[in-house]
DNA sequence: CACCTATTATTAGCTACTACTAATTGTAAG
DNA sequence: CTTACAATTAGTAGTAGCTAATAATAGGTG
């Protein structure tokens, strides 16, 4: 029970709920949010979002458990985002684990430590979207798995909607790499270009 | 008899389509046997097959996009490998999804694209073990959820365990990425130096 | 013939909707 | 205060894809 909720944050709950939960019924999201399944419905409608049965067939025919394609998985940032000030600066952790490593060496992959920098240097960014340009990366020295990598990230620069963010990742003291990154901020422009 | 066993192969039939494409209801099954509705629904109970929208549940729920992992998962290459040419060049491919990229505009994340040419670019390298060193990235245009990656890789210079690579990925044509990697092949050495 | 199996038909009820109309409530402006 | 309009709620008819129960029919077999 969510009341007192105007319209706008409403649908916005909606919306998140069902991406979290997508076998959430109108009648149960009509419970949670204290609202009839009428209004829910019309939410729904105006966000442009299926119905449940729909939501579970999509879901259903993404799993990808027979693909033989290789791939990450979606996060919204690598690591965890602990210190931020928009358009400033920002500070993440990540923990790194033999997953992320070279069987051989344990020597931590280096797309793991650009991932990290690389989504950290986006969500400092205070803008909708923002997107990587160009990017200067060096790397340091080796991380070995097990190691707890701290990212410190900071705009540099800001022409326009242009933006240079460095960003240093170290571990115990130990510079482990460095990075220069050209953010772009976006607004609905790209999509256009597409072709 | 013959009754019974067309009975039984039927059933078998059922159950074979069923396991293929779990979205098939009564109705479709009945028309693909040219039995009657009833009968198939006999059939399922008999069988104890729950029907297509619990099918399509169970399968839903099997997939694995309800992570809340704040990381990335492990992969030995990111992409397909599909030809290789040790030392000298390399190319694969990666199918890009709506989990690669941001909900709200759809284009994917910068480090998906790096991943695949760094993995790519260490994989070229004829040695045990290959670490990026320094890396000059340039993003051309956006890639969009569903853009299959292509990403071709060559070593432009060698000098000792020094390696440049460029890599180039593109979509239909579409340069959407280059990247000058600095890979330094290893032996046992940076191990010892770990601190 | 009665008995049995397989198949098909019919009906009632369920969930989770779509699509629509209509009534009610809230709220802000004149 | 009233009027106007948006937001919300209510209600109806119809749909797909079922469950569950009951009944009818055709075709053997002992």
């Amino acid at each position: 029970m969510i009341r007192n909720l105007s319209k706008l944050e409403r649908q916005k709950g909606i919306k998140e709920y069902i991406s979290k939960d997508p076998f959430l019924s109108d009648k149960k999201l009509a419970e949670l949010f204290n609202f009839s399944v009428q209004t829910i419905r019309l939410d729904r409608l105006e966000m442009g979002i299926p119905e449940m049965r729909k939501r579970i067939v999509q879901v259903a025919k993404n799993t990808p458990s027979t693909d033989k394609v290789k791939s990450l998985k979606k996060e919204e940032i690598i690591g965890e985002l602990i210190d931020i000030e928009l358009g400033k600066n920002g500070i993440a952790i990540l923990k790194t684990t033999k997953d992320m490593a070279f069987n051989k060496t344990g020597i931590v992959r280096s797309h793991y430590i650009f991932s990290l920098a690389d989504s950290l240097a986006i969500s400092i960014i205070d803008t909708e979207v923002a997107l990587t340009g160009i990017a200067r990366l060096s790397y340091k020295n080796p991380v070995y798995a097990g190691q707890t990598l701290v990212a410190k990230a900071r705009v540099a620069r800001n022409r326009g909607n242009k933006y240079l963010v460095s960003v240093h990742v170290k571990t115990d003291q130990r510079e482990v790499f460095t990075g220069k990154l050209v953010i772009f901020s976006v607004n609905d422009k790209i999509k256009k270009e597409k072709t």
